[in-house]
DNA sequence: AGAAATATATTACCGAGTGATATAGTTGTC
DNA sequence: GACAACTATATCACTCGGTAATATATTTCT
C-alpha cells in the first residue's frame, strides 16, 4: 500500500489512511473511494478577517443572522470581522462551506 | 412594532427580527421570506456525548475522518464522545447538519 | 506471537466563544 | 431637524472548548 499523495495536512493524511482502509476491508467500492478524494476539498482556506466580513456583505445578511446561521454568539462574529479573534476549526468549516455553496447549503 | 413569535431563542429572534426588516426593504418577497421561517430549523438539538460516538458508527466513518470532515483534531472529537467537553456552537451545527444530510451535505 | 494501525484516555495550556454593556453610525419617520 | 429604531463597533472579564502531546488499550494484519 503506496502512499498516494505528499500529506497536505495531517488531518487530511488519516482521511486517506482510513479511506484507504474502508476500501480494502470492502466498506467503499473504487468508485465511492473517489469521493474520498473529493474529500480533499476538505482543505479549509482559513479565510482572513476583511474575508469574512466580504462575504457576509456579498450574503446581504446581518451579523445577527449569520450568528444565527452558524449557531454562534453576534459577540463572536463581531471579532472574526474585526480580526480581533480568529474562527476555530469548525466556524471555518463553515464559513468555507457557505462561501462555496451558498447559504443554503447549511440551513 | 410587535414581537411575532415567544423567543425560541434570542438568536433566533434576531433572524426573524432582519428578515422582517429585508423583507420590508425588499431585499426578499414574501415567498422567499418563508425561506428564512426554514431558518427555524436552524434550531440546533445539542447532540449528547453517546448520540455523537452512534452517529459516527452510523457514517462508518473513524475518528480522524470526522475529525477531517470537521476541520478539527482527533483529540477534540474524542472528548465530545467521551463527554468530557462539549461540543461548540459552530461544532453542533455541522453535527446536526450531518445527522440531517449526511455527510456529503459538509463536504 | 509480534508489528502496525486505530481508539481510548490523561494532562496541561491557550485562546476562542460568550455575555453583557456601552457607544457610535444608519436609516426611517414625524 | 429631531427623534426613534436598528445595526455595527468596541471593550471587559470569564470560562470552557479546542488543541497538542503523550501514554495506554484494543484491534487487525502478516
Amino acid at each position: 500500500m503506496a502512499k498516494m499523495k505528499p500529506p497536505r495536512s495531517r488531518l487530511l493524511e488519516a482521511v486517506h489512511e482510513s479511506a484507504r482502509d474502508l476500501h480494502r476491508v470492502g466498506w467503499i467500492d473504487a468508485r465511492r473511494l473517489r469521493t474520498f478524494d473529493a474529500l480533499c476539498a476538505l482543505e479549509v482556506p482559513s479565510l482572513s478577517a476583511a474575508q469574512i466580513k466580504r462575504l457576509r456583505g456579498k450574503l446581504h445578511v446581518s451579523q445577527a443572522v449569520l450568528a444565527a446561521v452558524l449557531n454562534t454568539s453576534v459577540s463572536t462574529v463581531q471579532k472574526w470581522e474585526i480580526g480581533e479573534k480568529r474562527p476555530g476549526g469548525t466556524a471555518m468549516k463553515l464559513l468555507h462551506l457557505i462561501e462555496r455553496k451558498g447559504l443554503d447549503a447549511v440551513l
